[in-house]
RNA sequence: GCAGCAGUAGCUCAGUUGGUUAGAGCACUAGUUUGUGGAACUAGGGGUCGGUGGUUCGAAUCCACCCUGCUGUACCA
């Protein structure tokens, strides 16, 4: 007798992809609806591309190529590698390449999609996730900048954010450039962890930065990450920059300027806001918020930006030859409803259908002229989707969290009045047909 | 990728220096005179103890390698 090893198809879930259930998704539609009214008040277009690009026009032309094949899911297709879009902006150069003759100059779309990375999860951090992208394409004028932060604003405020809730972070890849000058920094790679080494002060403290700039930082696990190896005199230069209050380069004060014509205030100066490496070519912007988010045990984790932006002068030059300067911002959807589903006041009404019981599967006329009756009213209503004992039908229909059970039996029948149960009370009482709806509106 | 810690039922965990048939709570299923959920009671199902190999008369327990998860770190267009 051989011992059949039966092997059973896994039930578990890639690594960085989630199940995403109701209550997540009530929240995330709700954001949604959100976004697509203000869209249509700040006069953006909705856009969609696909999934899948060639990895070359997504990949290929993008300076930051550090590790080109790292970090976005491909295959081979025929001849030619195909991959899963890891953002929405780097399509949208794409789109308006192809498409430069047709579209209005400047262009203004919006964007919501899935996009993949292929890195590692974090809390609320997935390789698979939603995100939100506008973007002026064909404009070099910061009126559009501003307008971008203004905007966001509008659609967190909406969504259930206080203004006390986050902040938007300012800054200009000009600084950095200036800066870079200065201290007479011209190898890239040096240039590269540099960069990468600003962007991590408000994790790791000055102290923490200070070290990655120079020889290198050893971290709480004893893992040792190498440093820019910079001279401690550029070191200090670094510093200074870092403790500049308000910005001196041309572009932020005009944006600064721009923010007080609209009345904006829930930003601020932080040159140590870096963002996309080279990508960006003048503003950045990064949304941050200000409360606590903890994960399913309780602990308050590192959760980083819910998104941010800039300007991308050169992006669209790539495919060919375009005057096309551009300007973005972009939100991860499934971070902003994480964040937002830990507030406690915040709320998304959930529409449950009132369960009619089934007694006897000869009276299912009855059952489903009520039924008819009820949804005419646009009342969520179902009839028990099943052959159970009542019982088992209170049972579910509790489970649900269903806000009544209509109980329509021999008993009901024969006196013509229909009794409706109260889940969360409890109570019942007996009514007439016609006023089952009056009824159902009180409980619902 | 690197580092630290961890992996026993669907979930949260217990399992004594290696020793019979591996446990609990919650959840699940069926009942408690069949027309009543969220409480209680009774019974039941469910685990090759993450995997593979090794040490041993004997491994959930010891060793090696691998896999997965958590945390930090790197990368994050």
């Amino acid at each position: 007798m051989t011992k059949e090893k039966k092997s059973k198809p896994s039930k578990e879930l890639p690594l960085g992809f989630v199940d995403r259930q109701e209550k997540e998704l009530l929240v995330r539609d709700f954001i949604i609806s959100n976004i697509k009214e203000v869209m249509i008040k700040y006069g953006f277009q909705n856009l969609e591309t696909p999934s899948f690009e060639y990895s070359d026009s997504i990949g290929k032309f993008l300076p930051d190529k550090d590790r080109p094949d790292e970090g976005v899911f491909s295959f081979k297709d025929e001849n030619k590698w195909l991959s899963l879009r890891y953002d929405l902006t780097a399509p949208l150069a794409r789109y308006v390449a192809k498409n430069y003759l047709e579209i209005p100059k400047p262009f203004k779309r919006y964007q919501l999609g899935t996009v993949w990375r292929n890195e590692k999860p974090g809390p609320g951090r997935f390789r698979e996730f939603l995100q939100f992208d506008a973007d002026f394409v064909g404009t070099t004028s910061l009126q559009a900048d501003a307008e971008l932060c203004v905007m966001i604003s509008e659609i967190l405020e909406r969504s259930g954010l206080a203004k006390s809730d986050y902040i938007i972070k300012i800054s200009s890849r000009k600084i950095t450039e200036e800066l870079f000058k200065k201290i007479n920094l011209i190898d890239n790679k040096q240039k590269l962890t540099a960069l990468r080494a600003l962007d991590k002060i408000d994790r790791l403290g000055w102290s923490g930065v200070k070290e990655l700039l120079g020889a290198g930082r050893k971290d709480k696990s004893g893992d040792f990450t190498k440093g820019a190896n910079l001279k401690s005199k550029d070191i200090v230069k670094i510093e200074e920059t870092l403790k500049i209050k308000s910005p001196k380069t041309e572009d932020l004060v005009e944006l600064v300027k721009i923010f007080k014509d609209y009345n904006f205030n829930n930003f601020e100066f932080d040159p140590s806001i870096i963002r996309g490496l080279e990508y960006y070519t003048g503003a950045i912007f990064e949304v941050n918020l200000k409360f606590d988010v903890t994960n399913n045990k309780g602990q308050v984790i590192q959760f980083g930006s819910i998104g941010g932006g800039g300007r991308y002068d050169n992006l669209v030059n790539n495919f060919g030859n375009f005057n096309a300067p551009a300007t973005g911002i972009s939100i991860g959807i499934d971070r902003l409803v994480y964040a937002l589903m830990q507030k406690k006041e915040f709320k998304v009404k959930q529409t449950k259908p009132i369960v009619i019981c089934v007694f006897d599967k000869n009276s299912m006329r009855e059952y489903i002229n009520l039924q008819t009756i009820i949804r005419k009213e646009g009342i969520s209503v179902e009839i028990y989707p099943g052959v159970s004992k009542l019982k088992k039908q209170m049972e579910y229909a509790n489970k649900i969290n269903s806000p009544a059970v209509i109980l329509y039996g021999e008993n009901e029948i024969k006196s013509g009045k229909i009794t409706l149960r109260n889940l969360s009370s409890g109570k019942e009482q007996s009514i007439e047909i016609k006023e089952i709806v009056n009824e159902i509106k009180k409980i619902i």
